[in-house]
This record gives C-alpha cells, sequence and structure tokens, in this order.
DNA sequence: ATGGTTGAGGTTCAA
C-alpha cells in the first residue's frame, strides 16, 4: 500500500465552508478527505472546485438541507458503495476503496435529539438502532474488508477524556452509557483501532466540537470528541501522525466541529 | 436558567 493522509471533517454545509476547506487542504494536502453534512444534492455539490484543488474524484452521496456525506480523492476510486440503514436513504455512509489503497468508510451518524430516552424520543432511537445496524453489518459481510479506515462525523464521544466533565455528559446525549456501549461494540466488530487516541493519549482531554450555543467557545472549552478515526488492526502498525485543527473554530463563520487528520506510511 | 446559535429553506426544524 502506498502512503496515505485522510483530513475528516464535518463542515456543516460545504458551500459556505467552501473557502474553509480550501484553505485546510492546502495546509494540509491530503490525499483524500471526508466530508459530512454537506447538506446539498450532489448535482450542485461544487464539484469544479474541489477538481481545481486537485480533488478530481469524487464520490457523493448528498441531498437536499440535510446531512450528505463525500469523499474527494487526488487518486482514482476502485469502488464505491452508498449505504441506507434503517430503511432510510439519509446520505450518511459511503465507502470507498482506492486505488492501491484500503477501503475507506465515511460516516454521520445521527445525532440523536436532545433526550436520552429512545421511548420518548424517536431520534435517539434512530441513533441507537444506527449504530446496531451498522454493528451487524461490520461483524458480519463488512469484516474480511481489509485493510480499511473509518472517518467521520460519529456524534458519539467514547472516552471520559472526550468531554469536557464526564460526570455532567453522562445524561447528555453523545456521552450516554448505552451510546457508548454501542459505539464500544461498533469498534469490536472489526477489531478497529482508535488512531486519534493511538497518537494523542487517552489521558489527554481532546475535543472535536463546540456548541454553537456559546458566546466564547474557548472560555469554558466545553467540547466533545465526536468525530473520529479508525484502522483495521493490520493498518495500526502504519499509523505515522493523528492531528485535530482547533483554529479552524476561531474562523469567521465557523463549522461548529474542526477537521480531524489521520496519514498512514505505506508499506 | 430549559436559554443560547447556525444553516437551509421557507415563515420552522435539526443540529
Amino acid at each position: 500500500m502506498s502512503p496515505l493522509s485522510v483530513v475528516s471533517w464535518n463542515v456543516n454545509s460545504v458551500r459556505v465552508r467552501l473557502s474553509q476547506v480550501a484553505a485546510v487542504l492546502a495546509e494540509t494536502q491530503p490525499d483524500v478527505v471526508c466530508l459530512q453534512e454537506t447538506r446539498v444534492a450532489d448535482g450542485s455539490f461544487p464539484a469544479k472546485a474541489f477538481a481545481e484543488m486537485g480533488y478530481a474524484h469524487q464520490a457523493l452521496y448528498g441531498m437536499k438541507t440535510h446531512n450528505g456525506v463525500a469523499v474527494l480523492a487526488r487518486r482514482p476510486f476502485r469502488a464505491v458503495e452508498r449505504y441506507a440503514w434503517c430503511g432510510q436513504r439519509d446520505c450518511r455512509h459511503i465507502a470507498v476503496r482506492l486505488a492501491e489503497g484500503p477501503w475507506l468508510h465515511n460516516l454521520y451518524i445521527p445525532a440523536g435529539g436532545d433526550v436520552p430516552d429512545p421511548e420518548s424520543n424517536p431520534r435517539f432511537a434512530h441513533k441507537l438502532d444506527f449504530l446496531d445496524a451498522l454493528t451487524a453489518w461490520f461483524a458480519g459481510a463488512g469484516t474480511p474488508r481489509e485493510p480499511a479506515i473509518l472517518v467521520g462525523d460519529l456524534n458519539v464521544a467514547p472516552l471520559p477524556t472526550d468531554v469536557w466533565s464526564h460526570e455532567k455528559m453522562l445524561k447528555v446525549v453523545s456521552h450516554t452509557p448505552p451510546e457508548v456501549a454501542r459505539l464500544d461494540s461498533l469498534a469490536d466488530a472489526a477489531s478497529w483501532v482508535d488512531a486519534v487516541r493511538h497518537v494523542i493519549p487517552p489521558r489527554e482531554h481532546l475535543y472535536t466540537w463546540w456548541s454553537y450555543r456559546t458566546r466564547d467557545w474557548k472560555a469554558g472549552n466545553r467540547g466533545r470528541r465526536l468525530d473520529h478515526a479508525w484502522v483495521t488492526p493490520d493498518l495500526a502498525p502504519a499509523i505515522r501522525d493523528a492531528f485535530t485543527r482547533p483554529e479552524t473554530r476561531d474562523w469567521e463563520r465557523p463549522s461548529d466541529h474542526i477537521p480531524v487528520g489521520l496519514s498512514l506510511d505505506g508499506g
């Protein structure tokens, strides 16, 4: 496999954030970029702008208004697959197989609404169902597809150091025990390795999202690590670097998420 | 204390 670098970012509208994505790509120069919450139908995706930045190979799975994922690459794909879990074509999961490279899954897991109760909140129920469906697939048909990378906005902060206060967040959607248990099961289903925590030790607090509903996001630093980059065990020895780009949260009209990057050695 | 902000699209909803 040749060396590979990936940047993943929930941009919360690719059209609003286009110049910011361009700036991140110019700085980080990844081979592949995975976007979530593009919020645009494929016909309106700014394909030409990304092609001019060097990302001529594009796998889109978008819809009007909500959700939407995209994979943009400097080199061709051998295969592209779009998934519709829980019977919904809601544009949350696309996978590509890179030429001379691994499978790459780009995911936008449902946020789950505000109330962490599947009985009263259908959005939370859907989030749990989505995680269960994905886990079942990776435990079955998905397993032999190694090597593989999984990135995206998983909307779960699994570790105590992935949130600003473990105690205060236990009843807040994104850090509740049933969600964390399901994310752990998803990871176990293909023995996924948390590549970011492989590089940045779990004892260190690390966040990739800060709410818009705070005047000064840095003042309280009430962040959560919702965005992830995982690899199958065969790729773990190749992990060279993982990083985030918190400075983007300070830009004018920012996304509420920041980019997550991963680079792998060739071998 | 049940607020607060953002984006898309349409006069509200999801995040």
